[in-house]
DNA sequence: TATTATAATTAGGCTTGCCTAATTTTTTGA
DNA sequence: TCAAAAAATTAGGCAAGCCTAATTATAATA
């Protein structure tokens, strides 16, 4: 009975958001964390989820907020490994830094065609993260697995790789950038700081830096 | 004084219909026209047209039909390239064949980043035609030159080769596929039949084939 | 608990881009 | 030239998605 509709681009990208925040975990979805997230009004959101709720992609009640049903899931995952495959793409054969990826993933992610993400997932070589180190969800929806903690949770004195940062932002992406901090990259923390959680760590070429600890929430270690 | 505005996806389809029509050459650009083109009502098209003089993307007359005035040719042109381009990539790189490009290349042609169409020709090699022979336009907005004539008026008993289809709907793709025909195959033009300009061509293997003259009118032959 | 702040919802409105039906204009050809 | 056919336009409407402003529920706290 797989009454497969097809989603418009709003309503894929509302999916893509509450997946996230389920990911998140910041306790329950709520309108409001949505229409941040998506940066638009609450009153919006509601007419939304209101369309979700019918289509059966969600489960919506006020008080628990919004949950992906499994159809839901389905379409959001699908558009998350879109990005992240595009975002390789874009990356490993197009040559774009990682800071310019995700804006045109944004827009990439959003392409129909039954065969493509797993045509592009085999041209890309079976890529397991995308260039910010995200996990892409495999064709049946599995997520490799995937182990790190935060740099602002790290132990000091230990020498660490950079494995992922949860910011995608532009900005955020090139101020790390500047600061000599990129994927994959060995870190060893000497540091942190009592009074404001700021991290020092060491790069390659004994080049120091202090990182503050927003930055340091935004950064994935092993 | 580039005051470079953005086009709404709608307003791309129609500067491209537009443009595909003018190329055509079938006279004036009628709203009726445009309607078919697009397979949407005349009455809507008004309302675009008129959308579309005042962004000053197109002139529009009702006794002369819709021109595309400098930007809007511009725009036009590049929605092209990106279709072209992305047609080749989805054929040379990821295996599509030339029946399945078309359709997916219409949502990819839509994309938008300064630097994507250049650095995505780049990484093709600089191809000069898509995957039906249509010639791509350069980053300048110039075509490749391209001669040819339709293979409806080729004379009989030469050599030629196909080198461009112009109609990429997957149906008649696909019987072309089918009678063993494809892009850049030496062609034998055995006979035109007067009756019904049906034309009867040789192939590798002297495998011998009648087109009907509708087909014959969409081959192009050098 | 009562008050206040926050979250959710409702009502009403806007733009885009499409539609149908009716009307007007233009073209064609008898 | 004039009637019929074709093309263009106008009027009115609709759904998707967004908005603001006003209202109602819920949660937090003095």
């Amino acid at each position: 009975m797989a009454t497969t509709t097809t989603q418009t681009l709003s309503e894929e990208n509302y999916l893509k958001a509450i997946y996230h925040l389920e990911k998140q975990g910041h306790g329950k979805v709520s309108a409001t964390a949505i229409a941040e997230e998506l940066d638009n009004n609450p009153a919006s959101v509601v007419d939304m989820l209101k369309r979700l709720s019918d289509k059966k992609l969600i489960q919506y009640d006020k008080n628990k907020g919004a949950v992906l049903t499994a159809s839901g899931q389905k379409v959001a995952v699908l558009i998350v490994r879109k990005h992240r495959l595009w975002e390789v793409f874009l990356h490993d054969k197009l040559g774009y830094s990682w800071d310019e990826v995700h804006d045109i993933a944004e827009q990439l992610e959003h392409i129909r065609d039954y065969d493509l993400p797993d045509r592009l997932d085999k041209f890309l070589g079976f890529p397991k993260y995308d260039p910010h180190g995200d996990p892409i969800p495999q064709s049946n929806g599995n997520l490799p697995a995937f182990s790190s903690i935060l740099l602002s949770d790290a132990v000091v004195n230990r020498k660490m790789k950079v494995v992922k940062v949860s910011d995608d932002s532009p900005d955020f992406l090139r101020y790390l950038e500047k600061q000599g901090i990129g994927l994959n990259q060995p870190i060893l923390i000497k540091e942190i700081q009592e009074f404001d959680k700021s991290v020092l760590v060491e790069l390659k070429g004994k080049k120091e830096v202090y990182l503050s600890a927003e930055a340091a929430k935004k950064i994935f270690v092993k």
